[in-house]
DNA sequence: ATTGAGACTTGACGCGAGGGTC
DNA sequence: GACCCTCGCGTCAAGTCTCAAT
C-alpha cells in the first residue's frame, strides 16, 4: 500500500517526447487508490479535525474518503493573500513578446503562418493520428494497453511497469436493447428531423472532415445559433449593449452574448488560426523538429496561433443541405442575436405535495412529544436519515437543530439534540417503505400512471413550434442540505419553495402557466429570449444562487450547445502542440506569473485538472488547479509531483506523475517560502489563466482541455485496439477506452456497499471451480488407467466417463475460472471508476457513433436510450470521422 | 482589476425496474 | 419465487465561465 505502489505514471515515449511535457498519467490503480487511501488521509488529516469536532464514524461515506478526508485546512483561503497588483503585471506579460499576446503580432503571425501551413482541403485527421496532436493521455493510454514501456529522455529509469490495468478488460457487456419506444409519440427518427438545427448542423460535419479548418469555421459561423466562433468572439470581445435586442426585453438582465456576434466584432481580428492540417500530413519525427525547443523561436513567432477570423467568422449562410433536417419547421435559435429561441411555450413547474402529518411521535428525554406538523415535517426530515452518514456528523446536527429550534420555537420543550430519540419517526419510515415495496405491480403500476398523468403537462414545452422535453420540473422538496464533503452547511433546513419564489420565463405571447397552487402566485414571468431556462428559483440555502428549470439533454437547444462543446475541443486539436511549445518554453520563463500560467497550463493539459475558481468559506473546502495548496503538491525528487487534494465534489484526487524537470523546479520554487494553506499559484486564477488560453485559441478555456484530452483519447484508442472480432469483443474494446477516459478525469464511485460480498462469492465460486477441477484431473488419471472414479465429495458414486469426456470437462472448468477470474478483475479494476459520467460529458458522440458504424455495432450497445436520444444531433455522422 | 450575479455544465449518488441465478 | 445485481434515470450539489457593475 505503498503510495508509490500505486501511482504508476504511465511513461510514454512519444516521437515528440524530447521536446514536450512528460507524458503521463494516473493508471486506475492509482484511481482506485482513492478508497483505500482514505484511511490513509484520514489519519493524517485527522490532527487538523478537531476544529470541527467530528466524530466521524470510522466508516467509510458513500464517498469513501470524502467525510474524513476533508481535513481542517489550516490557514483559510483568504489567508493566502492572492496578490493582486503583481497580476495585472502577470497577465499582460504572460504571452511572449515574439508569439501570441499582442495583437500586432498578429498580422505578422498570420502572414508566417500562412505561409508555413500546407493548405489543407484534404481531410483534416491525419489517419495515423501521429501522436502529436493527442493528448498524453491518448499517448498513454495506447502505449499502455498495448503494453509497451516508453520512456522519455527525462524519465528515463524512472519508467514503471505497466500496471495490469491496462490491458484490456474483457468486460462483461450486458447492454440491453434499446427499447424501441421513444419517450414521447414521436418516433427517435423523425425527432431527429425535427431538431433542425442540431441536425443540419451535423449534416455539415460530416462534410466538414473534408474542408480545412477555416471552412469549418465558416460553417460554423453561418450555422444559424451559434458556435464556437461566436463564443470564442464572444470571450474576446464584449458586446456592445446595443448589440441586445431581445425583443425589447426590458427584463433582461443581463442578456448573454452568447451566440451573437456583433457585426462589428464579427471583423474584428482574432488571434489564433487555426493551423489546418500543416502538421497532420507532416510525419511525427519532423513535426517533432519543428516544433522542438529547438524550435522554439519558430514556434514562438509562428505558434501564436493567430488568426484573423474576420472573413472566416462571417456567417456565409452556407446551403443547408436538402437533407431530412431541412424539413424541419425550427425556426433557427440564432435568428437574432443572443436569442435562444423565438416562441416558447411551457406549463410551468410542478410542486411537491404538501406535508401530510404522520403524527407519530419522537421520544425527547424518553417521553413522546408533541409537535406541530410543520415541527413534525423537519423532525421527519432527519430521522429518515438517520443511518446515513451525516446523521453522525457534528456539523449536520448542529445546522439542522439550529433551523430546527427556530421552527420549534424558543420555549419548546426540546433543546437538546442528545436528548432527541427519532427511532419512532424512523421506524414509522421504514414501514412505509416496506408497505410500498410489498405492493402488488397492479398496484405500483395504477400509482405510476397516477403520477405521469398529474406531470405529462409539465413535461414538455414547444420551443419554437417544437416540442422538446423539460429537464427538471419537478420543484425540489424541502429537506435537510446535504452537501457532500465537509460542506459548512450540511444539515441547513432547505425550506419548501413555493410559487412567490418562482420566477417562470415564457414566451411573450404564450399563455402563462397557471400557478398550481390555488391562491399563490409566481414571482415574476420573464420573457427573456437570450436565455434557455424555462424557471428559476433562489436556492433557500444559498440564496445568491439559483437552481434553473431547463429543457432536457435531448433538446435541440441542449443538443446543439453540446455539438459546439465538442467543435471547440476539436478545434484545440489543431492549437494543441504551439500551446504545448508555449507552456514549455514558458517554464523558465523569468515572470514568475508567466511561469505560473505555463505549469497550471500544463497540469490542466496534462492531468486533467479542472480550473480552481475561487470558493467561498461557506462551501467545502475543496480545490483546482488555479486554487492549489502548497500542501496539495509534494516534491518527489528527482522529478515527481505527487498531487493530493479533495476536488469537485469533494472526491480525492490521489496521484504521483512524473513530470519535466523545469515544472518540477518551478513547482518547488512556487511553493517556496509559503506556509501551508497558502496558494501555489499565487500570481493565478481562472480568470487570468482563461484570459491567456484564449490568446492561443479563440474561445479556449482550462474544461476544454478536459473535453479534449477525454475525446482525443477515446478516438485514439477505438482506432488503434479495435480488431476484427465478435461484437463482444468490441465492446470490450470500448469500455477499455471509456475506463481509460474515466481515470484520467478522476472520475470515481464509491465502492458498493455489497462489493466485498460479490468479490467473496466470486472466490468462493472459483475455489469451487477449481476443487471440481482437481477432482476432473484425478478422474482423468484414473481413467487412462482404467480405474473409475473415486466417490465424489459427498460419497456418491460418479458416472463413469471416458477420458475424452473428463478432458472436455477440464476444459470446460478451466474456461469457467478464467471468465470468473476476469469478471472478478474487472468487478476490482472498475471499483472505483465511474464510466458513465465521461461518456455523457466528455466524449463526443460522434466517434462513438462513426466506430460504431465502422465496425458494425449496434449503437445501442454503446448508448442507452437516454444517450441516444441525447446524442441525436451525433447520430448521421459519416464513418470516418475522427474526432 | 475585482466582484458578484447569472447561466449553464458537470458530477456523484440513490432508487427502482428488470433480468439473471439459485 | 426470492434474492442479487446491473442499469437507467432522476436528483440536486458543485463546478466553470461570462458579463456587468463597481
Amino acid at each position: 500500500m505503498a503510495v508509490d505502489a500505486c501511482i504508476k505514471p504511465k511513461i510514454i515515449d512519444d516521437d515528440d517526447d524530447d521536446e514536450g511535457p512528460a507524458v503521463f498519467k494516473r493508471n486506475n490503480t492509482a484511481s482506485r487508490k482513492n478508497q483505500v487511501n482514505s484511511e490513509l488521509k484520514k489519519a493524517s488529516s485527522q490532527r487538523n479535525d478537531g476544529s470541527s469536532g467530528k466524530h466521524v464514524s470510522g466508516s467509510l461515506s458513500p464517498n469513501g474518503q470524502n467525510s474524513s478526508l476533508q481535513k481542517g485546512k489550516a490557514v483559510s483561503k483568504t489567508s493566502a493573500g492572492k496578490p493582486t497588483a503583481a497580476s495585472s503585471n502577470a497577465s499582460t506579460s504572460i504571452a511572449d513578446k515574439s508569439r501570441c499576446s499582442p495583437q500586432k503580432n498578429l498580422a505578422i503571425n498570420n502572414m508566417q503562418k500562412q505561409q508555413l501551413n500546407k493548405p489543407c482541403n484534404g481531410p483534416k485527421e491525419d489517419p495515423d493520428d501521429s501522436d502529436d496532436d493527442k493528448p498524453l493521455s491518448f499517448r498513454l493510454a495506447t502505449s499502455g494497453s498495448s503494453l509497451k514501456i516508453k520512456s522519455q529522455p527525462g524519465t528515463k529509469g524512472h519508467g514503471s511497469p505497466v500496471p495490469s490495468s491496462l490491458q484490456m478488460d474483457k468486460t462483461k457487456i450486458t447492454c440491453k436493447k434499446s427499447s424501441a419506444d421513444s419517450e414521447d409519440e414521436i418516433p427517435l427518427s423523425s425527432k431527429f428531423q425535427l431538431k433542425t438545427n442540431v441536425g443540419s448542423s451535423v449534416k455539415k460535419y460530416d462534410s466538414d472532415e473534408e474542408k480545412p479548418l477555416i471552412f469549418k469555421f465558416q460553417q460554423n459561423g453561418s450555422s444559424k445559433k451559434d458556435n464556437e466562433l461566436s463564443k470564442s468572439l464572444k470571450s474576446l470581445n464584449k458586446r456592445p449593449m446595443s448589440d441586445v435586442n431581445t425583443s425589447g426585453q426590458s427584463l433582461v438582465k443581463k442578456p448573454k452574448l452568447s451566440e451573437s456576434i456583433p457585426a462589428k466584432v464579427k471583423q474584428a481580428p482574432i488571434k489564433s488560426e487555426p493551423k489546418e492540417d500543416d502538421e497532420d500530413n507532416i510525419p511525427i519525427s519532423q513535426r517533432l523538429k519543428k516544433s522542438a525547443p529547438s524550435d522554439n523561436k519558430s514556434s514562438s513567432t509562428k505558434k501564436t496561433t493567430t488568426k484573423v477570423v474576420s472573413s472566416s467568422f462571417k456567417k456565409t449562410s452556407k446551403k443547408l443541405k436538402k437533407d431530412k433536417y431541412s424539413k424541419s419547421t425550427k425556426v433557427p435559435p440564432s435568428s437574432g442575436e443572443g436569442q435562444k429561441w423565438t416562441t416558447l411555450e411551457h406549463n410551468g413547474v410542478i410542486f411537491p405535495p404538501p406535508y401530510k402529518p404522520h403524527g407519530v411521535k419522537m421520544l425527547y428525554n424518553g417521553q413522546p412529544v408533541d409537535l406541530t406538523p410543520e415541527q413534525e415535517e423537519v423532525a421527519t426530515m432527519f430521522a429518515v436519515m438517520k443511518d446515513t452518514e451525516y446523521a453522525t456528523k457534528q456539523k449536520f446536527v448542529e445546522n439542522f437543530m439550529n433551523d430546527w429550534k427556530v421552527i420549534l420555537g424558543k420555549n419548546h420543550v426540546i433543546k437538546k439534540f442528545e436528548l432527541c430519540d427519532f427511532t419512532p419517526i424512523y421506524e414509522w419510515h421504514q414501514r412505509e417503505k416496506e408497505k410500498k415495496k410489498q405492493m402488488s405491480a397492479e398496484e405500483k403500476k395504477a400509482l405510476k400512471e397516477e403520477k405521469l398523468k398529474q406531470e405529462e403537462k409539465y413535461m414538455w414545452a414547444i420551443v419554437d413550434g417544437v416540442k422538446e422535453k423539460v429537464g427538471n420540473f419537478r420543484v425540489e422538496p424541502p429537506g435537510l442540505f446535504r452537501g457532500r464533503g465537509e460542506h459548512p452547511k450540511m444539515g441547513k433546513l432547505k425550506r419548501r419553495i413555493r410559487p412567490n419564489d418562482i420566477t417562470i420565463n415564457i414566451g411573450k405571447g404564450a399563455p402563462v402557466p397557471e400557478c398550481p397552487i390555488p391562491g399563490e402566485r409566481w414571482k415574476e414571468v420573464k420573457h427573456d429570449n437570450t436565455v434557455t431556462w424555462l424557471a428559476f428559483w433562489n436556492d433557500p440555502i444559498n440564496p445568491k444562487e439559483f437552481k434553473y428549470v431547463f429543457l432536457a439533454a435531448s433538446s435541440s437547444l441542449k443538443g446543439q450547445s453540446d455539438k459546439e462543446k465538442y467543435e471547440k475541443a476539436r478545434l484545440l486539436k489543431d492549437y494543441i502542440k504551439d500551446i504545448r511549445a508555449n507552456y514549455t518554453r514558458d517554464f523558465s520563463s523569468k515572470d514568475i506569473a508567466k511561469r505560473q500560467i505555463a505549469v497550471a497550463t500544463y497540469l490542466i493539459d496534462k492531468l486533467a485538472l479542472r480550473a480552481g475558481n475561487e470558493k467561498d468559506d461557506d462551501e467545502a473546502d475543496t480545490v483546482g488547479c488555479c486554487t492549489l495548496k502548497v500542501e496539495n503538491v509534494e516534491l518527489i525528487p528527482p522529478n515527481k509531483l505527487q498531487f493530493d487534494f479533495l476536488g469537485k465534489d469533494s472526491i480525492r484526487y490521489f496521484n504521483t506523475v512524473e513530470v519535466e524537470l523545469p515544472v518540477y523546479k518551478a513547482i518547488g520554487q512556487f511553493k517556496e517560502g509559503k506556509k501551508e494553506g497558502e496558494d501555489l499559484f499565487d500570481k493565478l486564477d481562472t480568470s487570468k489563466l482563461n484570459a491567456h488560453l484564449k490568446e492561443l485559441m479563440p474561445g479556449l478555456t482550462a474544461k476544454v482541455f478536459r473535453t479534449y484530452n477525454a475525446s482525443i483519447t477515446l478516438d485514439g484508442m477505438l482506432n488503434k485496439e479495435t480488431k476484427d472480432g465478435d461484437v463482444a469483443e468490441k465492446i470490450t474494446v470500448y469500455q477499455h477506452a471509456n475506463k481509460e477516459v474515466a481515470i484520467i478525469c478522476n472520475h470515481q464511485r464509491s465502492v458498493s456497499k455489497s462489493h466485498s460480498a460479490q468479490m467473496n462469492r466470486l472466490d468462493d465460486k472459483i475455489k469451487e471451480l477449481k476443487e471440481l477441477l482437481d477432482e476432473l484431473k484425478t478422474d482423468l488419471a484414473r481413467a487412462k488407467k482404467g480405474k473409475p472414479p473415486l466417490k465424489g465429495a459427498d460419497g456418491k458414486p460418479k458416472r463413469n466417463l471416458t477420458p475424452e469426456a473428463l478432458e472436455r470437462k477440464i476444459a470446460q472448468a478451466n474456461a469457467k475460472i478464467e471468465k470468473m477470474e476476469r469478471d472478478k478483475q474487472i468487478k476490482e479494476d472498475l471499483k472505483t471508476v465511474a464510466l458513465g459520467t465521461s461518456k455523457i460529458n466528455y466524449l463526443d458522440p460522434r466517434i462513438s457513433v462513426a466506430w460504431c458504424k465502422r465496425h458494425e455495432v449496434p449503437i445501442e450497445k454503446i448508448f442507452n436510450k437516454s444517450l441516444l436520444a441525447k446524442f441525436a444531433w451525433a447520430m448521421d455522422v459519416d464513418p470516418s470521422f475522427r474526432f
